[in-house]
DNA sequence: CGGTATTGCATGCTCGGGGCATACAAATCT
DNA sequence: AGATTTGTATGCCCCGAGCATGCAATACCG
């Protein structure tokens, strides 16, 4: 059997992308009740911007300041977040998620995995490996920064993803590029 | 090397799923210079909906009625669709659209197909092939129903994905699911 | 054949997400 | 101390999404 034109095989890896994602975002909002920007906030809130300041949620959520705004609003009239006084710049809200905001990220995170678990069952472990090797190369080449590779991360799991020791490929392709010391530490 | 634990596999397949998502559905908004879900609906109706009522299409796009009425009369407005009275039945409203929503349809088509060339051009031809096929088996399993199909289509470059001649994994899935004859010709 | 139920489309309304412009507060610069 | 910069919050608007309802055409049924 001779391979498919590319055009018919492109046009399949879109459409499972395309189901992926929206059983991914069903799932998370239904995990944590929100909607919108709001579990992605409160996932990388676990992931990487517990006790960041306000902006750097921004940034990495790839929202506006306001719309950030207005999400950790949400989030703490729900009691997920609190809102905490930077002692060393007063101008900053640093966010902090509370124990049920923990819980529900961890639950976010869990049901993320549980879509992905249900949508790939159907391969064989050759092909998740196939499938995996192919996803890090691509975050590896399309992770152009720090700010754009925490907005691909914002769903991420991120004790699975690597980050926490260095084995993130949407982090190392950043620092690749950006060429900063492959230890540097979060930056602000 | 000994593999990765399927945690890690999973959460970069979940990364770079996400990463696609982003990039396909910006540049199907700038190739159209529409939002939300009306390039869909567009493409959806290059692929298939082209002259049905307009239930029919928002079914396929998973939206609810009046919602996909604001769609259309906003595609109406811009002169990319027209509504025409049903000779069989009176109360329906077909959506056909004009030959610059055919172009426009079309130019989100190969907006995305450049986007996916773009993300997938890092891999080599036979990442290509594994993740397509991966993608094929997905597809298969997880479309059970062909409303499901259509939504899973609602950006397929119909003629890439293999609509027209029986070849399309979720159309297959479906009718798999439904014991319909394979060569009933759905409509339209 | 006339009345009722069903189907299909359109519209008013509400809710909420998103961003822009702006106001305000703290810190830093000169 | 005043001026500028940086960070947060708020008013405002636009638009996407759905629900409930209204209305028209068809289908069903006595």
């Amino acid at each position: 059997m001779s391979s498919a034109p590319w055009s018919r095989d492109r046009n399949r890896i879109g459409a499972a992308m395309l189901l992926l994602g929206d059983r991914v975002a069903a799932a998370g909002a239904e995990a944590t009740g929100l909607r919108g920007g709001a579990p992605a906030a409160l996932v990388s809130l676990l992931g990487w911007a517990d006790g960041h300041h306000l902006d750097a949620l921004a940034g990495g959520l790839g929202l506006s300041h306001s719309r950030t705004v207005r999400i950790v609003d949400g989030l703490e009239r729900d009691g997920l977040v609190e809102r905490v006084a930077d002692t060393v710049d007063g101008r900053r809200a640093l966010v902090v998620l509370t124990d049920e905001g923990r819980r529900r990220a961890e639950a976010a995170v869990a049901a993320r995995s549980v879509v992905l678990d249900d949508v790939l069952a159907v391969l064989d472990d050759d092909q998740r490996r196939a499938v995996a090797a192919a996803a890090e190369r691509v975050l590896l080449d399309q992770a152009v920064d720090r700010r754009t590779a925490r907005h691909i991360c914002r769903l991420c799991d991120v004790v699975a993803c690597g980050h926490r020791d260095g084995d993130c490929p949407a982090t190392r392709g950043a620092d690749r590029r950006e060429a900063l010391p492959p230890t540097e530490g979060e930056s602000r």
